[in-house]
DNA sequence: TCGGAATTGATACCCGGTCTCATTGGTGAT
DNA sequence: ATCACCAATGAGACCGGGTATCAATTCCGA
């Protein structure tokens, strides 16, 4: 992990939770940490285990109570994987966005809403619902994952 | 229920069943009428309930088992609600679609794909991914009871 | 009618997540 | 610095949705 980039993400995090009034503790800061240092998306699981290789005793319960935590700041969105298990993603609280998810590495990108909200509007419009939310999720292979595929695949040909 | 618009839905299910190489069971029967015999979405649970009324004996496992079966034959899906759990819709197994439910009375409506998919494929172009999946889902309050709502706002006033 | 495959029900289990509750720690007012 | 109080924590029970196991049944084709 790239620490410049990633204690900048860890910064960005604490300070989304003490603008809302909430208290950085050691655990929470951890919890920042870890999830800052991933890339993509991660289990809830996945980060209980990273934390207890750092600090033995953090408690599962308290793992998901800062994941919700983060979760309601927006700081990290729960998706819903095809497979039908859900993870984690840091994301930009800032504005409303969609996911791209690498289905072999995990990576995630952000995606503007862009054209989707007209599409959206329209087929509201179109069924007479009054739409409230909704939710677009991409999968697929990311460049890296794709030219590693590639170049495996010629060095077995 | 209206008798003649879901036999014809349990027969479709049915048929869906044979058609794929599935015994027509009697307890597979009765998943396909239950199914059938829902506007809108549904829980296993529910669905559960419901079939133990009719027939007492019918295993949980025997349940999600059908639900199973009839998400692989795509006469069923499963959704993500906002909430978090997970629910159940009928629908067209024959063309890629997207679902707009109801949150107030979980009815559902299939939703072609339509521009989506330019959308789509230039999300991936844009990012270099190779698309493989994506799900759009869409959540508001349906005619039906937009119109319930106002009315019994009129009332109270 | 018989034999093997498919289906079933009961039940144990698993996994992600939540709840409870007693303990600990942090914070702000004094 | 002290104290009172609320927020946060860990342990563990619990829960809900879903799956695995396994023996008993049912179905279907020869």
């Amino acid at each position: 992990m790239r620490p410049g980039i990633n204690s900048d993400q860890t910064e960005r995090i604490i300070q989304a939770l003490k603008r809302a009034g909430y208290q950085a503790t050691p655990n929470r800061r951890l919890v920042a940490e870890l999830v800052a240092a991933t890339g993509g998306h991660f289990t809830a699981a996945e980060l209980l285990e990273r934390g207890r290789r750092e600090r033995v005793n953090i408690g599962r319960a308290t793992v998901f109570r800062a994941l919700e935590l983060l979760a309601s700041l927006r700081v990290v969105e729960r998706l819903d994987l095809p497979s039908g298990s859900h993870a984690y993603v840091v994301c930009d609280p800032d504005e409303h966005h969609h996911h791209l998810v690498c289905s072999t590495c995990g990576r995630s990108e952000d995606i503007a809403d862009g054209e989707l909200a007209r599409l959206v509007d329209e087929i509201g419009r179109r069924n007479g619902y009054r739409i409230e939310a909704h939710r677009l999720e991409l999968f697929g292979i990311c460049p890296a994952c794709s030219a590693a595929d590639t170049a495996e695949r010629e060095t077995l040909a």
